[in-house]
RNA sequence: GGCCCCAUCGUCUAGUGGUCUAGGACAUCGGCCUCUCACGCCGGUAACGCGGGUUCGAACCCCGCUGGGGUCACCA
């Protein structure tokens, strides 16, 4: 087999979002998998959209995702004098031809034809020209295409997908300002940058056709194709901008760790038996796009989730902690120095679906003050709990050193005392320590928070109940 | 509307003519564990769109229908 070269070829007009991302991440592992390389074109040729912040945004999110490539970033707008070098040679070998028709009317004569209800395509007007016929007026380049037969390929993903030639219209190849378009400009660069399976969206499907007639034109080898099913959203449309987190670094910012998007985005059209988890080299050894489904896939948030919270677990607390920096400090909290941060960490790491869940759940261990939530105050801190609280400051203030060996006992002790299963005394406990009623274990709530601030926080929850 | 693609639990999927009383995962619902939450463990609900063929035998093959999607630019 020969060595595959394949790419990914996205437009910069706004931000890597997940369907790029996951065309671009089945590209790789392609790649990778058949010991291949992988290009990255940027295919800037929409002067009106293109910007050099989507540019810097499709590397960025590449790159934190780890999919790294081995050619480029090409950019298609500074190969402008080649496509045109290859149009002027198609128009020399007879495959196009110019056409004068304005835009206006063309206009006119679809709508006449769309008025007897027929389906427009390019009346071919302009066709039969012979160059004395040539008016002196801006032209378009369209393409010949033939009038019968079919134009096929045996897809990757679909097996053999058919086009009958006459629902082909004679497309445009090059502009009247004499800039060359998608279509044709695609297949002059996968021709020169030897790419030989091309992996995409399967809204590309209707694309196809008129790439292979320019390649048979060019006299070039025809590339295998592999279309990809599309990501949906729940009304099993094509995900879009309007369907939420859609750019992948806006999954960055949201807390979820990269390897975590890699594995869902894998998982979502492809699988392995019943595996779940890959790891990279895994996702490497088992890809192929012969195993990609066929139908679309609706993103589900939900399970990105749950493979979040597997990832975060399996994190050291060190690790985790690093991640989790720059969330706490969105929260106004600077944690970097702090010693206590993995232990923190490690007591949420399993609790916690993002980095910025984390973030938020770590945020009672800091400072003196506690927020109260609401529900949790109304039922805790009230006077029947009044005893309760300085029976229990009583008793762990006679705790010198704080473990959780040495607190457990005069809390349960207290419990047993009071005939109360432990839970009626921790919750309580819980809500003066932490504000909430949920936190990891009280004991270990206690030691993470040290003695001094534990014991701040069961004063201040006596003295609110007094001021009430 | 034309053309093209698609069709297994709510969702992602396994399944490639018999081992399917259809498996796994997420979600969901019970239960256990338990100081709360989470994790973990045990268990449950839940799918082959419909109709014809082919075959001794179809989730798997063929045709039709229905349904859904994509695409129809001098955008990429």
């Amino acid at each position: 087999m020969t060595q595959p070269r394949v790419r990914f070829a996205p437009s910069p007009t706004g931000y890597l979002h997940i369907g790029g991302a996951r065309t671009a991440l089945f590209n790789y592992l392609y790649a990778r998998r058949f010991g291949g390389k992988f290009i990255l074109r940027i295919e800037d040729t929409d002067y009106e959209r293109s910007t050099e912040a989507s540019v810097q945004a499709i590397l960025d999110g590449m790159a934190w995702l780890g999919i790294d490539f081995d050619e480029g970033p090409y950019f298609q707008s500074r190969r402008i004098d080649r496509h045109k070098e290859m149009a002027a040679k198609l128009l020399t070998t007879g495959h196009v031809y110019k056409c004068f028709c304005t835009k206006e009317e063309i206009a006119g004569r679809k709508a006449e034809w769309e008025k007897e209800k027929k389906v427009w395509r390019y009346d071919r007007k302009c066709r039969g020209l012979r160059p004395d016929q040539h008016p002196d007026k801006p032209y378009v380049i369209r393409f010949k295409t033939p009038l019968t037969g079919m134009t096929a390929w045996d897809d990757g993903i679909r097996g053999r997908v058919s086009f009958a030639n006459e629902e082909i219209e004679d497309f445009v190849l090059v502009r009247s300002d004499g800039t060359p378009v998608y279509n044709f400009v695609v297949v002059v660069d996968d021709v020169d940058m030897d790419v030989n399976l091309v992996i995409r969206g399967e809204d590309h499907i209707s694309n196809t056709p008129k790439q292979i007639l320019i390649y048979e034109a060019l006299g070039a080898a025809v590339p295998g194709f592999a279309h990809l099913p599309l990501i949906l959203n729940n009304a099993r449309q094509k995900y879009s901008k309007r369907d939420g987190a859609v750019s992948v670094m806006g999954f960055r910012d949201e807390g979820f760790l990269p390897h975590a998007l890699f594995n869902y985005l894998a998982r979502l059209g492809w699988s392995h038996g019943d595996q779940e988890i890959f790891s990279r080299e895994e996702l490497i050894q088992y890809f192929d796009v012969k195993d990609v489904n066929k139908a679309g896939g609706v993103f589900n948030m939900e399970k990105l989730l749950w493979l979040n919270n597997h990832y975060i677990r399996q994190l050291s607390p060190e690790e985790c902690a690093r991640e989790v920096v720059p969330f706490l400090a969105a929260l106004g909290i600077d944690a970097v120095d702090d010693p206590r941060l993995p232990a923190l960490v490690k007591s949420q790491q399993e609790r916690v679906k993002t980095l910025k869940e984390l973030a938020s759940s770590l945020q009672f261990y800091f400072g003196d003050e506690v927020a109260f939530d609401p529900k949790a105050a109304a039922k805790f801190l009230t006077p029947e709990y009044l005893p309760l609280y300085e029976e229990l400051l009583r008793r762990v203030e006679a705790v010198g050193d704080f473990t959780e060996s040495s607190l457990e006992p005069p809390v349960k002790t207290l419990a047993e005392e009071r005939g109360e299963g432990l839970g009626k005394v921790a919750q309580p406990l819980r809500a003066a320590l932490t504000g909430t009623t949920v936190s990891p274990g009280i004991f270990e709530t206690m030691v993470l928070l040290g003695r001094e601030r534990s014991l701040k926080r069961l004063g201040a929850a006596i003295r609110k109940i007094r001021g009430q």
